[in-house]
DNA sequence: GAGTGGTCTAGACCACTAA
DNA sequence: TAGTGGTCTAGACCACTCA
């Protein structure tokens, strides 16, 4: 009758674990399965609850509980009296969400962009046990600089599954205007969900400080960060190198 | 009757913004005022969401969202069949809330702690704008060297509200066993409940060299925190500089 | 005025804990 | 067995958006 109902009865697999879980929960993986498979789009519009409550034979309850969920993990976007969208890198908001590097003074604005090298490479050994891939598997390899008010601050390499990124080249990411994950979501369909960072302070080397327009051994704030799709799954592995004379890292603690 | 009782009237202040908001947001005000107040300690249970329920005169249901938030917010803890209790930095899990700093190996473990000042001073401009206090009102000044497995590798500078921390002495920082910010909730009644941190790459200076064993010039990670307890109330400043050669500093981005 | 998400209630049953 | 938090339902009304 409904998804529960093959619940409580530990049913199949003699050996697993019982696998309880509750209604909203499955309903929630529903719909992340939905978002995954590109039935609702990013930006687009979702059933309303209770369009979703009756196609799931569950009460709108259930739906706005898995759905709460869902917000609060910035999937989806609850607009009162206009519906529930699926999120996308495409708004003002979206835009700062993975930016941590932020001005000592003022507000955050747009960074010039200058695309070093793009290529495809075979995935070295650590990018491929990051990626979860194997190792010689094709990745696209990029590097960029970024400015601020023409003083280069960022610089910064990217490492994506080749199978995914297929037509990933120089020019798509030149010519693309605003953030790079819009391009990944609407060009790739690869929609990054969050990530993680280990971050370090090293001294530049002599290629790195040549870039940055600073004295070779200059402290740097180096992130590595991972980011993960739909399931977990790792599809972009991220090295940033900051130049905080004028910029910090932001983290919140709670 | 209720609370809600005295809200869609707009009442009172004629130039004021109407200042909605929904029942269990004024539960969660009120729960938190308790909390605040000390009405429960931290560790101590809480009364029973039912009890609540009574006491608020309104549904289980607008109590239960109430405490969803704090428990979200990490201010309580809630345990099936048991019930709820106030949050404490006294339990393994608090222990690793606040520290960002983990080794690039194996699982983070207790640092030697040396207690190297502590003393009460007027606070200088900078400290008193962060801490939200006057320039010149006392603060107590703390710095403290920390090692893992013998090598030095964080060095911590805190400024505290003088008025809130009196018997702050070096004596109770050494004596005192388990994480500070314990010591802070059981011994001061400060809560520290979420923090920012600020995040760069400096040179190590000939004295901070000294301290953590490395030439001069050495990169380091330094975290300025400012710590709030209930009401985003400052009461802390720390700042910390981390020797990132065999650790890293741990960032999700969600 | 119709449709959407947001709040609130009352009541039922379940899972877990401890006496 | 009693008490707690966790889930689920059904229904009511509110606030907001838009045609």
């Amino acid at each position: 009758m409904n998804p529960a109902s093959s619940n409580p009865g530990g049913d199949a697999s003699p050996g697993a674990s019982p696998t309880f879980s509750p209604l909203y929960q499955q309903i929630k993986a529903l719909i992340t399965q939905s978002l995954q498979s590109g039935e609702w789009k990013p930006g687009e519009l979702m059933p309303s609850e209770v369009e979703l409550a009756s196609r799931f034979k569950v009460s709108q309850g259930t739906v706005r509980k898995a759905i709460d969920e869902l917000a609060a993990e910035n999937l989806v976007l609850r607009r009162q009296g206009k519906g529930t969208f699926v999120a996308t890198h495409h708004e003002e908001r979206a835009h700062f969400r993975f930016l941590r590097l932020m001005p000592d003074e003022g507000v955050p604005h747009q960074a010039d962009n200058r695309i070093l090298e793009v290529k495809r490479i075979r995935a070295p050994a650590e990018v491929a046990r990051l990626l979860e891939l194997k190792s010689g598997d094709a990745v696209v390899y990029v590097k960029r600089l970024m400015a601020f008010d023409g003083a280069p601050t960022i610089l910064e390499e990217l490492w994506l599954p080749g199978q995914l990124f297929k037509g990933l080249t120089a020019e798509r990411l030149v010519e693309y205007k605003g953030p790079m994950y819009g391009l990944f979501e609407s060009e790739f369909g690869t929609r990054m969900i969050r990530a993680t960072e280990k971050i370090k302070a090293v001294a530049a080397d002599a290629g790195t400080a040549q870039l940055l327009a600073v004295p070779e051994g200059t402290p740097l704030l180096v992130a590595e960060r991972v980011s993960f799709t739909y399931g977990d799954k790792a599809v972009e592995l991220r090295r940033g190198m900051y130049l905080t004379a004028h910029h910090h890292y932001l983290s919140e603690l709670s």
